[in-house]
DNA sequence: GCCTAACCGAGACGGTACGTCCGGTCTTTTT
DNA sequence: AAAAAGACCGGACGTACCGTCTCGGTTAGGC
């Protein structure tokens, strides 16, 4: 549904693409090859930084140290702080919803709730306070917002249209439901809940969406 | 339903509601009253400033130039950057939504619609482009959230549970919706689009929640 | 004989001294005032730490903390470690040869080689390994061997002058003798071994400079 | 009177002197030799990059580029830039006195002023300045010094002392002169000069020397 | 002629210092 | 005592350079 976000520093590889444009004489252009296995760690490095000690205590210096990495080789693959952390942010998707083992209980309603219990609150914990902590860089970075939302908000979308696309399939909503703008509402309105309001996305919250908004939506009409 | 945000730079009050503790004799207490119309025109200075060169840019010895006033005068009526700015958003005026004047066309979706249509599109960029320009502040300072929250959001949540509620009492839709609920949904995915995504709220999207959303799950069940 | 080779950072204190130019409107120019004393802490606090970890191991970070300073504090009076160094070597010259009580045994060379007695080792020791830990900065900067020289030679130049006009005076040497050429002998030589050969200036080396050179050359022709 | 200043880059030949030690099956040892014609070309590239940009702008990686060399051949030859710097100041041709053709006129005097004449400026002051341009390195490494000196003063002071016994040998000073200390002092301090005060060793200086110094030293007592 | 090891240019790497910038506090002078 | 101006401390930023290591490729030897 959402095609990778071409997420990492890629100005490089592009650069190098195109071997001997040097001088007319031949283009020697040797050199050690950057060892992209010093990304992730980097990155890595970053999202253990962010987690110990939030935004505002998040130092390059303590990046390149955790990473056991030069200063340099970090401004060698991000042009600022802010690009990198924003590339740590879009490194967070790959925990997220396992979209080949959703549940199936046989309502809608109870899907979506086991769906919501599925997850480790720790991890949920984890991952909305690692893009809250960072929010600032919304205002220095355009992308960033993108990048927040496939971590936060996409996947869920992807699971809840999965959800409702099967229960049309057996005939339990109708098939004429915008179940693609409805999917986006429980998952849209507890990221800014999180991110904004900072409230936790509870079991309350949630079942006002889903039994106040959701399903009445999705009733037969 | 939601109380006025308390606005204001509140550090100062405090210090001076207790005078007179210095010597014993009686409260020597003298000297040059706070000059409280600087206030507005810090705020104003601080609000210029972002415009001009938005968060990332802003600094604190140029707002005080901007308002040709010293640092200590700023440091004096607020703690803190973070606050500052945060007063200053609250200092956008809130003449959004008019509560007495509602539209009142006979039915929902175009009632919904006729107050989409009314606010000028050039004061609601402004709005938002100034919030979220300083996000940012959501991960220094909790209450950010909030003040984004009132100035963005439950001014047109309320609007919303008012032509909800009307539409109940003429029978439009059943008495045991959860309007509740339901008033949140537009405007809140709308701030979130605004301030994560920085897509425009525009009609085609307020339609899709309209009448993908909204209407259905207000429909008889 | 040598005048004070204006020693400190100047350019700051001129600008300043003509107030009130700013603007037609009345030259406001307030501000806090630039502290001085400061001064004097970072210069010693800079001479504190050469002793310490010697030239290579200055740092402008460890000059800072060692003088309680921030390294604004720095640049803002000296623009570069370079001309902090210069300038703190510079204000080593005050401790030096007492001009008015130079050594007065009836001959010259006596009179030499009390002189020579007369310092401390280890005095004479901090001040030349100082210097010559900085030899670095003769070629960063022009100034650096005006420095040396008037901490190194001249002080000395000018006691062996005095020392020669007393023994001219008493009609122990001819009066024609060059003794102008002559008092730069012995200090510019063993300035040159001190920091060039990194040789000590003991006392065989003066012995075969007063007997081998300097007597013969201020004996009747 | 001053040995050959052992030139070169040992640090390899020290390496390639135990060769098999790797496995104990005889040693292996094959492998492409050294190609030492790149030292005289890195030698030249350095003392044109410290002609351009002096010592304080010189960087290995300027050196290597200006040698079309790379880094590691920079270092497999030489430890450090210190000693890369030192090594090629002591490349400088030391063909300044010719020993063999010294000026016989017939006086001391003029002998010495001739000897003076003799050199090009030129040449002197390009010397003079490439020592200059690296006297940094005298608090970095010790042997700077004795490099620096054996370069600038020995053979000058070879040179002098031969002129000197020359004038002893033909009865024009007497024989008990302490020529070996008076042979120094020219050379010394116009080195001195050079280095330090960064004053040229000009005719004027030289004359005060000649005539105010050394001559009256060396006259009969 | 083929294999192997050390060479070569190029440049990425870890580490460290530089000089700049900014937040929040303190000082000087004026009002 | 508050105001404008700006110096002050502390600490992060992004850059530059040293000395090491890695890359792909080349050049001697020994077989």
């Amino acid at each position: 549904m959402n095609p990778p976000p071409s997420p990492s520093p890629a100005a490089l590889g592009d650069a190098t693409d195109e071997p001997a444009e040097r001088s007319g004489r031949g283009g020697v252009r040797g050199g050690r090859k950057q060892d992209r296995s010093r990304d992730a760690d980097i990155l890595d490095a970053t999202l253990e930084v962010l987690a110990d000690v939030g935004f505002a205590g998040l130092t390059m210096d303590l990046v390149a140290q955790t990473a056991h990495a030069g200063k340099a080789t970090l401004y060698r693959r991000w042009p600022s702080k802010s690009e990198l952390i924003i590339d740590a942010v879009g490194h967070l998707k790959r925990t997220q919803v396992d979209v080949e083992h959703l549940p199936d209980t046989g309502t809608l309603r109870s899907d979506l709730l086991a769906l919501f219990k599925e997850q480790s609150p720790d991890e949920a914990e984890q991952r909305i306070r690692a893009v809250a902590g960072v929010m600032s860089l919304i205002s220095h970075d355009r992308s960033f917002g993108d990048a927040a939302h496939s971590v936060l908000v996409e996947p869920w979308a992807d699971a809840h249209y999965i959800l409702m696309k099967r229960a049309v399939d057996r005939g339990e909503i109708p098939a004429d439901a915008d179940i693609h703008s409805v999917c986006q509402v429980a998952p849209t309105m507890a990221a800014y809940r999180a991110l904004v309001q900072r409230k936790p996305f509870d079991l309350k919250f949630l079942l006002s969406m889903i039994d106040g908004v959701i399903l009445p939506a999705l009733a037969d009409s």
